[in-house]
DNA sequence: TTGACAGGTGAACGAATGTTCACTATACTT
DNA sequence: AAGTATAGTGAACATTCGTTCACCTGTCAA
């Protein structure tokens, strides 16, 4: 069967596992691929495991594609950039489960302005915010100052609050009345073009 | 049995998911849980679901509970922070969907040095290189200088390329033998801790 | 002291699982 | 024209799955 075609197979069942949060069996594959015979599938999946569009763990069960590879690092002198015989060896990591640790309470947002510049977070960047977390000095919070949601660095003096820009165009900011925060920045994601 | 014991039993069984990308069967939780029966299992798995902890789908199939949940992306941060109700109509999406166009040559390294900190990456950010693709004028590369690898500015004018540091006290390079560029940044992340 | 109850064991059940076998239909060589 | 490879169907298989049943044990309140 073509490459392509096998490639596309592959591409489906991640669509059920993403959606379903687990593989589908080979039953519901019959859906999936329309066919009426689980050996059909069955001969289908060998095909797509031998072109190693996906994998079958020690027990046999399928398993999902993983999107980021290898989380490996890029060392300044030795490490070097791995080849692909590498890369078999290593350790996968998703992306998400590095990051977030609360999906329930974990958001994306993309940044506007430039009070955070200094801080390396620029004008359309996202920040990953989880709710519901007690802010630190130092933490990066989204905060609500005079009916404005802005971003801003959190410092604590005792019983004082204060909201710092990480650039000196910008004033800091003591709160007069209630402080709103709406979360705290966990990660900051920055896309190129 | 103890909420708390509960909670531990789900981590446990969220545990086995991270390890393995799909949940236990009741056989393998014998070994996880240290029982003997199956039965026992059934209960313990019953009470855990019934608290909260876990779901079932609608096959009964064990679900994660929190894991490769997609992100909600919400709007831009002066537009507001989202309130609950909100939150369902916003769309859904997967953070390295976002990212990655191409999963199968995309890896992430992370950075050493401080060479590139006038473009908002620092010493322990991560980022996201595609291999096999070739750089423009003011993308981000990791490049094969001396023997070392290392993430600088690609310029191009003409025929002639440069390596450029976006940190003073670094100088541009001028690569004299062939350049080995390993891949193009297409995104920085960095986690706060 | 009794009885309810939570939490465990072991055996059994039907249903679903992945796999194999025998066979058919179609396309492509030679 | 004959032969071969590919991809499908349908039925059967042993194994594993989640679930249910009957029973055992220790704890604790009445």
């Amino acid at each position: 069967m073509d490459t392509n075609t096998l490639r596309k197979y592959a591409t489906d069942i991640n669509a059920f596992y993403m959606k379903n949060r687990r593989m589908p069996s080979y039953s519901e594959m019959l859906d999936i691929f329309d066919l009426r015979s689980k050996n059909a599938v069955f001969k289908r999946i060998a095909s797509i495991v031998k072109k190693g569009f996906l994998e079958k763990d020690q027990k046999g069960k399928l398993l999902p594609k993983r999107l980021i590879k290898p989380l490996r690092l890029l060392g300044s002198v030795s490490a070097g950039f791995p080849s692909p015989a590498e890369e078999e060896l290593q350790d996968v990591m998703s992306l998400e489960d590095y990051l977030i640790t609360n999906p329930q309470s974990t958001y994306l947002l993309k940044v506007e302005g430039d009070s955070m510049i200094k801080a390396g977070i620029h004008h359309g960047d996202l920040i990953l915010v989880e709710k519901n977390r007690t802010p630190k000095t130092g933490d990066i919070v989204i905060a609500q100052v005079d009916n404005e949601w802005t971003v801003k660095y959190f410092e604590q003096k005792g019983k004082r609050v204060f909201l710092k820009a990480a650039n000196e165009k910008y004033p800091t900011i003591i709160p007069t009345q209630e402080l709103v925060i709406a979360g705290v920045a966990i990660a900051s994601i920055r896309k190129y073009k």
